[in-house]
DNA sequence: TATTTTTTTGAAATATTTTCAATATGCTGA
DNA sequence: TCAGCATATTGAAAATATTTCAAAAAAATA
């Protein structure tokens, strides 16, 4: 095997750019002499003479000719490639996707993705279609940089860092009898149809934090994946759904729905999980810090995490 | 600087097909060892991870796939290099580029390029259009390989293979008194306009050969860059002109100028100037031999040189 | 032809890469 | 849970490769 390697061609393209091997020896900060072994390496490992060493300002053969074709379009995706990773090194670019398990995140999400668009422009944006729920598993599996989730389950290498803390509300049809009561119990919600999410009910906070303690369960569920077709349904008293107060607080607002706490209060925390070898990056840690501020400032009813972490 | 070079590459593609850093090392001809040295050298010079480990079927970061990027495209031109290196080595293939002096010779180079082309098929044939009679120059800087002469001058690194030998002949118009004449001598052209292809006067036989050593000049010189141009102006009386007798017998037989032999004859050879280093590649021999053969098949009146070298 | 410059050479010094042996890590299945 | 197995890492030694140095050879210059 002749194993050729970039050197070579760097050698090819100094030995074309220069009149004697004195100078190419300058131009690759070697000896001359260490310059002339190499050659004399190349060429015994090749079977082929590559410059004609008699000649004034110095001529490649055709080998030498054949080699410096190769160079010329080779070595600039060297460049190219370590500018790229010194880059990606110093943290200035980058991928970042992001998955979203919570289905009502877009109003916080969007605005977020824009002022981080603004600062680094480097960085490569996209939201995931749909992992199918597999979400962790693409986030270790590299596919992923950022999952928002609320269920944050122990991972090896992934670190669950909390946007803000909300209070998930109980979605109900204006005249419903729910309204009337003073506290909403689980029990309370046997009789009726749950819309939700298609999501497994251990994702969802109604489930997780309220009917499967009391092992109650709806009467049945029903499936949506989006929000405002959700609260149509409400509207029109097919059932009730469980959202976050702050997502519902768009249409309580225009009296589409009304909203109660479930129990007195069933709170929870929105995380991003990443792996932990991404948060080197400064653009991760912006992203996150970015996140927290524009949520913030974006939804009512939201609190900051108890724990800042980062 | 990250000095990246092609083993790099070779070793994402490896990691990238492989389920586990065992069968990369095998992959690679290396102890498992020795791969993760490689690995890890890896990523503290480019001070990034490049593989993760913990994973089961072992992806590529960010900066894993950026490598690929490259390594894709890289690699199979590197491939390409080395293959048509090792068929360069072995002499199947190259490149001959061809200048001809000889302004006659195109009636046996044709046919020697057509055999040639079919033997050869991996060599890339030309003809230089013109390196203004500095062909030996560009010979001995690579830009040709063969240059086809008449005047062997000794250059260091050239070697001059003799094709053939011939005689020039001087060509006269028909009704020329010169054609009565029992021998002819250099005096007797002092009168005549001398009809030449536009080369300094020494690269032309009838000077080097008969004219010059006898102090003689004709009365007024002419120049023709084509052949059957020279052919019409001696036909209607306008000069004389000396060619190869090969050269001048497509036009005697049909009755348009008639020959004589230069005094007692001036012989001549044709030679082909290669470089030295070319002659260990089979089609640069093969190409003499075709050219030796065809060259007297095609012609009349010439003679196999006295000298076969090669 | 003498002198300078360029190039090559071989041996020693230096640097890099690989191996070896030991150990650690992680996974599998009782 | 833990033993047993496969995979992966580590550090030191060994093997390779590359570079330098000093000297000589070859070419160019004057």
């Amino acid at each position: 095997m002749l194993n050729l390697q970039r050197k070579h061609l760097e050698l090819i393209v100094a030995l074309n750019t220069c009149e004697t091997l004195v100078e190419v020896a300058k131009q690759l900060h070697l000896t001359p002499s260490a310059l002339s072994h190499q050659l004399t390496e190349l060429e015994k490992r090749i079977d082929l003479t590559v410059v004609d060493r008699k000649t004034k300002p110095l001529h490649l053969t055709t080998a030498g000719k054949r080699l410096l074709e190769t160079a010329l379009d080779t070595l600039p995706r060297f460049e190219r490639l370590e500018n790229d990773l010194t880059r990606l090194a110093k943290g200035d670019s980058g991928r970042l996707t992001i998955a979203i398990e919570c289905h009502s995140c877009y109003q916080w999400l969007i605005p977020t993705l824009n002022e981080f668009r603004a600062h680094w422009p480097a960085v490569e944006l996209d939201i995931a279609g749909d992992f199918h729920f597999e979400s962790l598993k693409a986030l270790m599996e590299n596919e992923l940089e950022i999952v928002i989730t609320a269920d944050p389950e122990p991972l090896n290498g992934i670190q669950y860092l909390p946007l803000f803390q909300y209070e998930a509300h109980l979605v109900l049809p204006l005249e419903h009898t729910l309204n009337k009561v003073a506290i909403i119990e689980p029990a309370m919600l046997k009789t009726e149809t749950l819309i939700s999410y298609p999501v497994p009910p251990r994702k969802l906070d109604i489930f997780r934090l309220f009917l499967s303690p009391a092992g109650v369960e709806p009467a049945h569920i029903r499936h949506s994946e989006l929000t405002v077709m959700m609260i149509a349904l409400v509207a029109s008293g097919r059932g009730v759904c469980a959202l976050p107060s702050w997502a519902a607080s768009e249409y309580t607002e225009r009296q589409l729905v009304s909203t109660r706490s479930l129990g007195t209060g069933v709170f929870n925390t929105l995380y991003a999980a990443v792996r932990e070898t991404s948060l080197r990056f400064n653009y991760m840690r912006e992203f996150i810090k970015l996140a927290r501020t524009l949520s913030l400032q974006t939804l009512q009813h939201i609190a900051p995490p108890n724990d800042q972490w980062l």
